[in-house]
DNA sequence: CTGTTAGCGCATTCAC
DNA sequence: GTGAATGCGCTAACAG
């Protein structure tokens, strides 16, 4: 690989002066600029990044650590942030954190170590605290999906509570009474929220809570059917079924499907993230829409506001879920 | 930061020793490895991997680049390479190509400045001779999901020609005669092929291929709702619809519906991928598996072994589509 | 077993 | 406008 300094030799100029074409700088005479660059191409010359990293301290890219790579929540996510940053000459170092603790520590370690100019975490398992002591490190960060009242102004979240309210809110005017819910795991924060939504749904139309008709999933499709079949069982009826999201609203599905319920005239469902595929369903899924693909552009605008000191569009932090009416929800009679 | 040279200080060696420290090389008393590590605990320090990529020439991560973040197709994919890799100590820097020649080259480009150690591709606008000559290059590279003769022992694929077939065979065996097709995009070589999976079955099955039943979509969605409402509304009828893909096989139910066919007693489809929605639209899509989690890892164990000299589980080049049936097919009359 | 000495490829002061 | 010198943080021969 032709480095630097034999494209210097080749143009007959010094190595500060290739530099200086390549990094645009105005202080170099067209001819010059011409001999370097013809030098360039001859030699097929590719600067080599991670000198450039060392020597500048700036290595234009970013670190991007998700909970995983798969699934139809992240994709749109990734794909807003490659999108963005790609347009601007960044890249995009990825890493999964697998919603443990370990593991997302490692994933950040290791990308400050690669030296990313910034980061966008979407981190479930890592403590307040650890990312608190983080932001007093030197390399700036967005959070996704998380709120800490220190970090405020880097937290680019959903109002989840909102969402949670919207759900059961447009089920109650349906006419349902008797409501079961399955919710995330509840040491998530976004589990939580969704949760106190609901509940605060049914204060609103003076509708006691029943623990007996609430199963705590953990936010994947299986735990959606275990959940269905565990509160199917029980001796509590209920005409409709709140799920924290739409994967293990899917499970449920199935799983009543399987018990012979009829949908949705035997029981009305509601899913939460609007992920693509909750069209295609049967019946089509009614949701509450997260604009994920939206936040994670805006987390790449901040770290482009923030980082590389471009200006963008006006940064948002909070972002409004809303309700989206497909066909698995019927009034009750 | 602290660098190696603090460490050195603090501890009482040198430059050296500490860099032995970190790479675990024998020559090391126990006491002074425990010094060092101590002051490296002490100073909190983390050791800059761009400096020990500049030095040794080994960045211990992998380029992958595939055509998108989001989507089905590519989660269980890339889910698989980071997985392999993150236990092996290895990292995966992503890019996405967007099926588009120049995007892919300027990906392919800046994974090899950044200095990977290898190169994990899904190209798919890219030429062959591109590849060939890039081959040539100092960085090894893996092909996921192509097949070029001069490069077959890196390129890791699906049979498509007879995953093709195997859709279009089980079609004919449940009576159906007359049968539409809707195909990828016929620039790309697996769309050709499992057109061509299809016209064998037909031949066997003494069937003439009929033009006007062929549709050239793009793999996407809404070409598949395009190219159903197009065949529909031609003279041509059919019994059955086998699409290219399960995406644009969703496309096509949806499309089928709004013309008040009803599905699928009116008509059988099946799809190709077995994305894992179409467990759950309605009806369950009869598909053809693609094992592209395990071919994902296949890719990342080539790296592995050729790259990093590791011995894993012996290599497969080609995988075996199957077919997997679920209710969008009935028996002709 | 440990220390010394050179670079890795480039950016960036300074001079000129 | 251009060139020479220095260092980014680390690894890898060499000596000792």
């Amino acid at each position: 690989m032709a480095t630097i300094y034999e494209v210097s030799k080749l143009a007959g100029v010094s190595l500060a002066t290739v530099s200086r074409v390549m990094n645009n700088n105005v202080n170099v005479t067209d001819i010059t600029r011409k001999k370097v660059m013809s030098a360039m191409t001859e030699l097929g010359y590719r600067p080599n990044s991670i000198a450039q990293s060392l020597a500048s301290n700036c290595s234009n890219s970013v670190g991007l650590l998700v909970s995983e790579l798969s699934g139809p929540f992240y994709g749109p996510m990734m794909g807003g942030i490659e999108n963005t940053f790609r347009d601007q000459g960044k890249h995009v170092i990825i890493a999964a954190g697998h919603s443990d603790k370990k593991r997302e520590e490692q994933a950040i370690e290791f990308l400050i170590s690669r030296n990313c100019d910034g980061l966008i975490l979407h981190v479930e398992a890592v403590t307040d605290e650890y990312l608190i002591k983080l932001s007093k490190g030197k390399t700036p960060f967005v959070l996704l999906n998380r709120y800490i009242s220190e970090l405020a102004e880097r937290c680019i979240i959903l109002d989840n509570v909102h969402g949670g309210y919207l759900a059961t809110k447009y089920i109650l005017e349906q006419g349902h009474t008797d409501i079961a819910y399955i919710s995330g795991p509840l040491w998530k924060k976004d589990a939580q929220d969704r949760l106190s939504g609901h509940k605060k749904a049914l204060q609103e139309f003076n509708h006691a809570f029943d623990e007996q008709l609430l199963y705590e999933g953990d936010f994947m499709e299986n735990s959606g059917a275990q959940g269905y079949t565990q509160l199917h069982n029980s001796p509590h009826q209920f005409t409709a079924l709140i799920c924290a999201n739409d994967e293990m609203a899917t499970g449920a599905m199935a799983s009543a499907r399987e018990c012979g319920v009829t949908l949705p005239n035997e029981l009305s469902i509601i899913g939460f993230d609007n992920v693509f595929f909750t069209r295609h369903v049967y019946p089509p899924l009614s949701t509450i829409n997260y604009p994920i693909d939206e936040m994670g552009n805006m987390a790449a605008n901040w770290i482009l506001s923030n980082v590389y000191q471009k200006t963008t569009a006006e940064l948002q932090t909070v972002f409004k879920p809303e309700l989206i009416i497909r066909q698995s929800i019927i009034k009750h009679q």
